[in-house]
Order: C-alpha cells, then sequence, then structure tokens
RNA sequence: GUGCUCGUAGCUCAGUUGGUUAGAGCGUCGGUUUGUGGAACCGAAGGUCGUGGGUUCAAGACCCAUCGGGCACCCCA
C-alpha cells in the first residue's frame, strides 16, 4: 500500500513558490504594523484547554478545537486563535509591562471543521493587539492600520469596506430600548448575525417566532428593524442619540474620516462570533459580488485580561487570516509575480566545476544569491533550467573567461549578453530591485 | 457534524447505451555537434481510471462504503 502524498486535511503544503508568496504577504504586514510601532511576539501552538473554556465561545471549543490527553493527563488544545494567549501572556507580566501595549504575531492556527474556500482546517492570521487604551483613539489606530494593510497590498477603497458596531449600543437596544429579556436577545443576536444571509421574509418571520404577544401587539418587530435599517448613526431613532456608545462611534467615525479612511460604515447588524467582543467590533468586507464576505475582523475585547486574576487592561485587537487575504489579492488582480531568491545561476562550460569555486565565493561574499548547474548538462539545457526557474541572470563560466577574468553575463529577460569582469557581474547584479 | 457534487498520466481534459492491449494536448526526459532560449523535428517515460468491496461472461462507466476536492448548511477566529 503506498503511502499517501496529500497534506492533511485542510493543511497546506507550502513548495517554494508558496512559501515565496507567504514571505511577501507577512513582510508586507509586518512592514506596515512595525510602522506603527508593534512588536512581535510569539508563544507555543500548544495550550491547556481550560484557556479557551473561559471566553472563546462554547462551540469553538467544544467541536472546532484540536484537543489530546497528554502523558501526564493534561487536557491539551492546539491553539484555535491567539487572542487568549496574548492575554495570558499580558497578565502574567501586567506589572512590570509598560502602556500603552503594541504587539503582534503571525500564528498558525487550527480548528476541526469542514473545509472550504476561504476555511482551511490550519491557517496563519496577523494578529493585532493594543493594550491600555480606553479611549476610541486605540480603534481608531488599530482600524486605521487595517485599512493600511489593506492599501499597501494594493486594494483602493472600492474594493473592501469597513462595517462598525458597538455591542454595548446592540445590548442597549435589545434589552433596554426594545425591552428584549436576556434570552430573546441571545437569540435575537445570533439571527441578526445571519440576517443578510436569508430573505428578508424569513427573516421577519423568524424574528416573530421570538416575540411575546406583548411585544407583536407593540409592534417590536418594526421597532427592530428601524435599528437594523440604519445604514447610518443619524439614522438610529432620535432618543438614542445621547447614548454613549453613539458618541463614541461618532468620534470614531471622526478620527477615521481625518485619516484618510472613507470607506467605514455603520452596521446595526454586526454582530461577530467571539463572547468576548465587550465594545466596538468591526469587519472588513470585500465588495466583490462574487465574494462578498467578511474578510477579517476584530474589535475591543476589555475583560480578558482580568480573568487571569489580575486587574483588567482595556484592549483592542483584530486577526487577519492568510487565506482570505490571498482569496481577496487574487481575485483582485493584485498578487505580484515574485521572483526566487537566487538572483543569478552559473552555466557551467567544461570541466569547470573547481575552478570557478572562487569566482562564486567572491560573488556570494559580495551579497549575491548565487546558484550554480552542477550536472554537467549540455550548455542549452543549464541555461533552460535558469530560465524556467525564473531566474533574472546567468553567467557563462568556462575556460576562456577562467582565462581572462571576463565572464559572460546574461540577462535572461532581456536576452542581453555582456562581457564583464567578476566585479561588474556583483555591481550589475546587485541593482536589482 | 449534515446535505449536494466531482475524482481518468505531473497539468487540462476525451473515453458512445457496460464490450479487445485506456487516449489527446501541454509538461517532463532523451536526441537532432556538451559554448547559449521557451521554437521545430524525432523518440521515450509516465495510469492497478482516488481506494476497498459488490453486481456482471465483461466495469473507467452501474451499486455500496471510504478518502480527498468544491459548494451549501452548522459555525466563523
Amino acid at each position: 500500500m503506498a503511502l499517501s502524498k496529500q497534506p492533511y486535511k485542510g493543511a497546506r503544503d507550502f513548495y517554494p513558490e508558496d512559501k515565496r508568496l507567504q514571505k511577501y504577504l507577512f513582510n508586507t504586514m509586518r512592514n506596515v504594523v512595525e510602522r506603527f510601532g508593534y512588536e512581535e511576539y510569539d508563544a507555543p501552538i500548544l495550550e491547556p484547554l481550560e484557556l479557551y473554556k473561559a471566553k472563546t465561545g462554547e462551540e469553538i471549543v467544544n467541536e472546532q478545537t484540536y484537543t489530546f490527553t497528554d502523558r501526564g493527563d493534561r487536557q491539551v488544545a492546539i491553539r484555535p486563535e491567539m487572542t487568549p494567549t496574548v492575554s495570558r501572556m499580558v497578565a502574567a507580566k501586567r506589572q512590570e509591562l509598560t502602556y500603552p501595549l503594541r504587539w503582534y504575531s503571525i500564528p498558525n492556527l487550527w480548528r476541526y471543521e469542514r473545509p472550504q474556500r476561504g476555511r482551511l482546517r490550519e491557517h496563519w492570521q496577523l494578529n493585532v493587539d493594543i493594550f491600555g487604551v480606553a479611549g476610541p483613539e486605540a480603534e481608531h489606530e488599530v482600524i486605521s492600520m487595517a485599512d493600511s494593510i489593506m492599501t499597501t497590498f494594493g486594494a483602493k477603497h472600492d474594493m473592501y469596506t469597513i462595517r462598525l458596531n458597538s455591542r454595548k449600543l446592540s445590548d442597549y437596544l435589545l434589552q433596554e430600548h426594545l425591552k428584549f429579556d436576556h434570552e430573546q436577545s441571545r437569540s435575537l443576536t445570533k439571527l441578526i448575525d445571519r440576517m443578510h444571509k436569508i430573505s428578508a421574509s424569513d427573516f421577519s418571520e423568524q424574528v416573530d417566532d421570538l416575540l411575546t404577544d406583548t411585544q407583536r401587539h407593540a409592534k417590536a418587530d418594526k421597532a427592530l428593524m428601524a435599528v437594523l435599517n440604519a445604514t447610518s448613526i443619524a439614522e438610529l431613532p432620535p432618543e438614542l442619540h445621547d447614548h454613549k456608545s453613539v458618541e463614541e462611534l461618532k468620534k470614531l467615525f471622526e478620527l477615521l474620516k481625518s485619516s484618510g479612511v472613507t470607506n467605514a460604515v455603520f452596521d446595526p447588524s454586526l454582530m461577530r462570533g467571539f463572547d468576548y467582543y465587550t465594545d466596538i467590533v468591526f469587519e472588513v468586507f470585500d465588495t466583490d459580488p462574487e465574494n462578498n464576505r467578511s474578510m477579517f475582523g476584530g474589535g475591543r475585547y476589555d475583560g480578558l485580561v482580568g480573568l487571569f486574576g489580575v486587574d483588567s487592561v482595556p484592549t483592542v485587537g483584530f486577526g487577519l487570516g492568510d487565506v482570505t487575504l490571498q482569496n481577496f489579492l487574487g481575485s483582485h488582480k493584485l498578487l505580484p509575480a515574485l521572483r526566487p531568491e537566487t538572483d543569478l545561476w552559473v552555466v557551467l562550460i567544461g570541466a569547470t566545476y573547481e575552478r570557478a569555486q572562487g569566482v562564486l565565493n567572491e560573488m556570494r561574499d559580495a551579497g549575491l544569491n548565487v546558484a550554480l548547474d552542477s550536472t554537467g548538462r549540455k550548455t542549452d539545457k543549464q541555461l533552460k533550467a535558469a530560465l524556467k526557474k525564473g531566474i533574472k541572470y546567468a553567467l557563462f563560466i568556462g575556460e576562456k573567461e577562467l582565462e581572462k577574468g571576463e565572464y559572460t553575463l546574461k540577462n535572461l529577460e532581456t536576452v542581453k549578453e555582456t562581457k564583464q569582469s567578476i566585479d561588474e557581474v556583483i555591481k550589475l547584479v546587485s541593482e536589482r530591485a
């Protein structure tokens, strides 16, 4: 029985060309967030299972987390998300850290579920968090940064929108303004989350099922729809305008506008699944009708650090997954053609392998990435190998070249060929972008 | 976890109502002077038809199971 060549279900092999793309994605993210002063951290891929039981959301822990019992009878989870881990790390050094804390990481995460487009079992996710800022300045910074990441990848503002909502406002709306009880609010939250996936009539039907007779009589469903259909804060019922969360949202929109984030919109139907969000939440949506989905999001979770028995720390963060990002960039034609790391391919002519080593070392010492064809094949085969690999330069080294100290350098893109001293070769190839 | 759908060479696919030794294009490898290009020409390798059962004189095709991909649920980091 032959062994399977497939990678584990829902996980990917990264061949060099795939890894090259991943490096490009990660480096771009790193450049942007570090420009905002964020520092990289990391942590183990394994965590005690209890870490996720507290606040992540039951379904995620029970059904979508890889778990096992280790040899010491400990319940262990492969991390399904990074937020509990980073909260643990902050809590552990709560007193000695200097705030505001700006941290990021690009961990691989695992979730046990049936794979489909944009959702695999293993993915990498940029996690960015700011700890220690209670005001909307934190949301402003984090959302601006998310926007900056998108534009740095070449996305235009008409390719995506940033939807904003406030958990506090939703809770107030459902429980105080519309007078739903706790259980109704829970069910409604889930239902509202699916609002745009089901038809309007199905939605109102399912809302109606949740109402009591008195609520039906009071037309609670109409009041609910009036709120949910608001496309801006100004469209909310007037009696809500003085609410603190509305004030905060207003302030946030002003800040975003002032820093050029013009594609942020208010969406009262935005919920997000995690239980730990406490206030403002946001999601970045692809506007492409073919792929009208949430790509990534985040929000404020002020309570998580405090669960570790220390004073709580106000926190805002988001996670950006590599799979959804790649889908987005691919469908908007924003993925660049990437060259291999190798700058130059040496074609050896005749039995020159040994004597060519000095030249190779000279180029490598000068910082060039140099590979050679050491097969002894005919020159046309050697040259074709470089072409197929996408390497930009080929250098011919034969008897004549070694004698004269002049080498034939060929730019495989322009097909131009010149004879150069090795110093000149180094100079020319180093000019690569 | 549920439902639908697909799986033939490295890739993209043909393969008639079940009927001989399963095909093409591209790619790969070799050759057409071992000092130079993706072309052209010649040639070769490469498939237990995802896997395992079953029906049949006969299965790539029909049935069941299973693995993998895609889509929709569930859920969403």
